[in-house]
DNA sequence: CCGGCCGCCTGTACTTGTACGCAACAGGTA
DNA sequence: TACCTGTTGCGTACAAGTACAGGCGGCCGG
């Protein structure tokens, strides 16, 4: 069964002869996405393709457009599935500093975890209501750390800028080697991509948070 | 013959009859950088394909591959000349902050002005010589500002970082437009993009820097 | 002047996303 | 039963990147 599903993944394979029909009902939006999710996890993002999907699902590539706008659409889909499965939201223990690190964090994980993900993030803005669930989260923290509402916008901004950038760039170097004739100095440079580089920068994003931003009353 | 290529550039269409070769010489790495420049130009970097280039410069499409390795090989050397271009090194005056920022706007600007250096940024490192002597620049001013060799390292780094990722969220948030059903508020604050924002933000991290990152004796 | 070698240009074809339009099938109606 | 229609699955085809193999032609040694 996986090894049916597995073979079928890797060229497409039509398992029916051709001509032949899947039966009505053989494919729906949410079959497709639960596709997807399962060659995430076999072939992976990249290996992923409209046509293994068809194959795996056994009907024909045009038939998913039936029920996909088109490829980005089903990835908005599937990727809002990953972040609804990832961090059920973290406890709300600690400094706000520390909870909105804990955030990024997780957020920086999945992105770099799955390169759908970071895909998609990088294509639209993610207005999924596990996202903005996500996105009020981080606002709330700002705003119980004493944040007028405009600097906590401009805060929790920033901070989704740094942490998808970061990841954006932390993806892009995962595979990449230096040419021959780059300068060590150089080449390590530009690639400082390790957590702890991440947590340095969110740190002086926090901090300068904490000393420039506007605060109510408090 | 700007008609022309624009014309040409618009299709694919061969000038040449089908059969008939190109003189040796036609083409060189250079001729072919040179024409994709003039494409972003004309018909943008979306719409420059290898066969749009092939049909400008009058060769078969698969002659380019004698002078480049892929898409992403030509569009390295094109940005590296848009990158020659833009701003020539921007003054020595003013605080290290301001300094900073201008060089990270100009970064920003050039990013979101050309999707091609966004792309390229996005793919991999960027250690050409002119890359490197606009990162050397930014180390400078922070050594100058007092800090240590490490600090100034990840400062640079974590500036990088903030300025690509806000380029790719401009860029992928400037055509985009809220689905009927979102609210007024989610989408604004998901679609912060604004020069002004990125000064916001980017004031957070040099702040943040000043504050936090370590200095020498100075 | 001739034959062979090699470098440069090109046709063909495969992969992937997807536009277009049609055909097969399930019901409902007459 | 025969037709009518909406639904759903599908064949075909095209654009873009590019692997591969081949052929045209210029140049060199003889």
């Amino acid at each position: 069964m996986a090894a049916w599903g597995a073979e079928s993944a890797i060229k497409g394979a039509r398992r029916r002869t051709p001509g032949e029909r899947a039966p009505r009902g053989t494919i729906s939006r949410s079959k497709i996405v639960e596709a997807a999710l399962r060659s995430l996890g076999t072939i992976g993002f990249e290996q992923m393709t409209i046509r293994s999907l068809a194959a795996e699902l056994d009907v024909a590539p045009m038939s998913l457009y039936r029920y996909i706008r088109d490829k980005d659409d089903l990835m908005d889909e599937v990727v809002e599935e990953l972040l609804k499965q990832s961090q059920p939201l973290p406890a709300a223990a600690g400094s706000w500093q520390s909870r909105l690190t804990a955030a990024a964090e997780g957020l920086r994980r999945l992105l770099v975890g799955e390169p759908a993900a970071l895909y998609v993030y990088l294509r639209h803005p993610i207005i999924s209501a596990t996202a903005l669930r996500r996105m009020e989260l981080m606002l709330k923290i700002l705003r119980e750390a004493g944040y007028d509402a405009a600097s906590s916008k401009t805060a929790y901004a920033a901070i989704q800028t740094y942490t998808v950038g970061f990841a954006a760039l932390q993806t892009s170097r995962a595979d990449w080697t230096a040419p021959e004739g780059t300068s060590r100095a150089a080449s390590e440079l530009v690639a400082m991509t390790s957590p702890k580089q991440f947590a340095s920068g969110l740190g002086y994003l926090l901090s300068g948070i904490e000393h420039e931003a506007g605060r109510t009353a408090q």
